[in-house]
DNA sequence: CATTAATAATGAGGCATACTCAGTGACTAT
DNA sequence: ATAGTCACTGAGTATGCCTCATTATTAATG
């Protein structure tokens, strides 16, 4: 019955998982006992160690988690055969979206990237997250819609940075969700040469094309 | 003599804010022990809570004063006879050098930012250090160079949350500085109708909208 | 089914460290 | 000189992370 074993030990870890998350969230990462999250588990505090080495590693375990069912939500919410600004749009609403929701867990990663040793690390399951955003960038350039004058770093941390930014202030707020920053910051990627239509059918892009020249030339005239 | 005396606790509240800033900075705040910090700043360690109440008090205030030095930098940085763009400019330039500089300091904050009880505060000084871009913004709106078609906090937080994340992949790559991000950035904000120069000397503004004119009829050719 | 081996779980105790407080010193005023 | 005030000290306390000797549970074997 190795599989039934093997089962239960998953259950565990996963109960811890649970546990030390919901606590965290709750009462931050130094308002939370390890032995409270053994409690909420149901185990004994010592067995919390024979699945993570220390509180950190669990904290790690927690944000990891966090951002790996966050990948798996943003990749359902774009539907793939929309155009490109309707799937950064999709991507920003949800990422806007689950951050107001779960900003603790914002908080709570930017403590995970802190250890003792010294550098700033990475965390893996973020650099996943962020490919989301680079496949539907590389989509774009492909399919003509996206002119890649800008470095996909910069354009990734234009799109995070402001996104987070626009959480904290709104959980900050009270406010619950504001639509209007992702339209700010859909039409701040037109700077990039984005189409609001798909080439094959560019009618679109180019009237916007030719609005933009019409604003200028009104603003060049008003000199 | 009662100046000198306050002189003398003033003296050893900076020795022990400027002992705790360079402990944290360099082994994070997890990593410094209060002892350790008391005997950087050659005081016993139970003078240290003559001045502070706790570890995390304490913590508060060498953020506080990381960005209260701030400031007082933003505010020399941007030359207050400049046009808009080049306020913004300098700005950021000198806000993405600071980070990249500090960028322990930003980790750092963030962790101030938590505190045992629930709310995710604003910490004071960073309002302070904030204002310093809205002034600007405002100037900008005053002067007719800047159409104020999104919300001030909106453009805030595309600015800093950009700059921020910025800085943290520049750091973590190990590059110094990148002035395309400060590029990139200001291009962004074209999308609010900035113009380039001043309004009293605009052959700099209107030359760049030709330009960009020039871009838009190319790309429209091309189609 | 009994026996043995291996693995998992326990929780009392060790240990590091943030914080306290009774005692000491240093300075001021009268 | 003397009393009084205020800053300072550092040994001691409390707390909370983590370990490890012991116990419980499961798997393997004859």
């Amino acid at each position: 019955m190795g599989d039934t074993q093997r089962q239960r030990l998953e259950a565990r870890e996963e109960a811890i998982l649970a546990a030390a998350a919901s606590l965290f969230s709750e009462s931050g990462v130094d308002g939370t006992r390890m032995a409270e999250i053994a409690r909420k588990a149901d185990v004994a505090e010592g067995t919390v160690y024979l699945y993570y080495k220390n509180k950190h590693e669990l904290l790690e375990a927690v944000v990891d988690r966090f951002w790996r069912e966050l990948t798996k939500g943003a990749k359902a919410a774009v539907t793939s055969n929309a155009s490109l600004s309707q799937q950064l749009t999709e991507l920003a609403s949800y990422h806007l979206h689950s951050l107001i929701d779960d900003f603790k867990m914002v908080e709570i990663t930017s403590r995970a990237r802190q250890r003792h040793g010294e550098p700033g690390r990475q965390l893996p399951q973020i650099r996943e997250y962020v490919r989301v955003f680079d496949l539907i960038m590389q989509r774009g350039i492909a399919s003509g819609e996206l002119e890649a004058s800008t470095p996909a770093w910069q354009m990734r941390d234009v799109f995070y940075g402001t996104l987070e930014h626009s959480a904290r202030t709104l959980v900050l707020r009270e406010q619950p969700f504001d639509s209007s920053v992702i339209d700010n910051l859909l039409s701040l990627f037109d700077g990039y040469r984005l189409n609001h239509a798909p080439a094959k059918q560019d009618s679109g892009s180019k009237q916007a094309a030719l609005e933009l020249l019409q604003q200028l030339e009104s603003e060049i005239s008003r000199w």
